[in-house]
DNA sequence: CGCGTTCGGCTAACGGTGTTAGCCGATGGT
DNA sequence: ACCATCGGCTAACACCGTTAGCCGAACGCG
């Protein structure tokens, strides 16, 4: 994948900011261009095609996500907590860079080298095994999607099955001898 | 939702036919329209639009699902364990149809009232609780769609978070003397 | 029988999509 | 002073969903 010249970067950041407002629908070359001030095909002097475009969107929402994840697993009491608060925080802020991240194979030859173990480490941290954290994370990634398509009724129910979920994946205490409250 | 004719469930199940064996990209009014001999135009003359076509191959799939869903659940032994064998099976089975099925927010006036809750009873049934139901959903879900778009490694550790989930999510033995094998 | 309606095809066309080809003025290096 | 590169532009292509309008065959019915 070629390095992405500062135009580029500028077209990226205008194609996030539709995708983000307007939704998938609108993330369109005309779209885009006219927000730029420009017509459709001078946006492939700099950008190879389209997919390319919205393969620069999800690394940058991998990269803000890998942030995030990190600065809420960090140091916190109940790692895994943080992290799904961060996770659904994420999540709800930009759902449209979410989906675009989640609905599709990852790109990942486009993709810098490390991302996406990065991104994964501090849930992997939080709840210690790996087959426990493909678990959690598939039970958080369900859960998003499933709330954000609507899913799942808008009843306190939901926020329980969270729990529910959370308390299932929650590593056991070190050992020793004081219980944890709940 | 107007009533099917019959030549709109031919339609239908050609369209799912061409979803199914070539993936979405290839789902086309014209490509429908070719498999039937028929130019695009006339498929309106049966079908209001695209959209009611994937809804209608949405629907089948929730039916046949459903079907599924209740034939494994019924009487097993390990009634989570089934649901979860048959969950994973209809998703291999039609991968494009359960994508259509779950990547968008559901049509719901125009599917048959209570397909939705037919769908989701089994897995009420086999855990117990609203809330662990929709847990055990968002879990299977997740991992099913991450399996899908290759988003796990394909080594030993993912069967094991299947097998981790699945226990997080098993319904406490009914109560009495002895213990469960595992 | 004849008539009118409905049905289910058709062609032509529209506006929108991503994308390519080829032109051209400005900029900047040698 | 020249020439190349850069970054715009217009025109156009193939494909998409969809609409308008035509037309032959089949059918109900007085």
């Amino acid at each position: 994948m070629r390095e992405l010249g500062p135009r580029a970067r500028e077209i990226v950041a205008t194609a996030r900011e539709v995708l983000e407002s307007e939704g998938p629908r609108a993330l369109t070359m005309r779209r885009i261009a006219d927000e730029l001030g420009i017509r459709a095909p001078s946006l492939y002097k700099h950008v190879p095609h389209k997919t390319a475009l919205e393969t620069a969107i999800v690394v940058d929402g991998f990269q803000e996500a890998a942030q995030r994840f990190e600065a809420a697993v960090d140091g916190a009491a109940d790692p895994l907590g943080a992290f799904v608060d961060a996770y659904r925080a994420f999540a709800a802020a930009h759902p449209h860079v979410y989906r675009l991240m989640t609905q599709r194979p990852l790109p990942r030859d486009d993709m810098p080298p490390g991302l996406e173990a990065r991104t994964a480490a501090p849930l992997l941290r939080a709840v210690g095994s790996p087959q426990r954290a493909r678990a959690a994370w598939a039970f958080v990634h369900g859960m998003t999607v499933l709330e954000l398509d609507a899913r799942l009724p808008d009843d306190g129910v939901t926020e329980d099955a969270w729990r529910e979920g959370i308390a299932a994946f929650r590593p056991p205490p070190p050992a020793a001898g004081r219980p944890e409250e709940h």
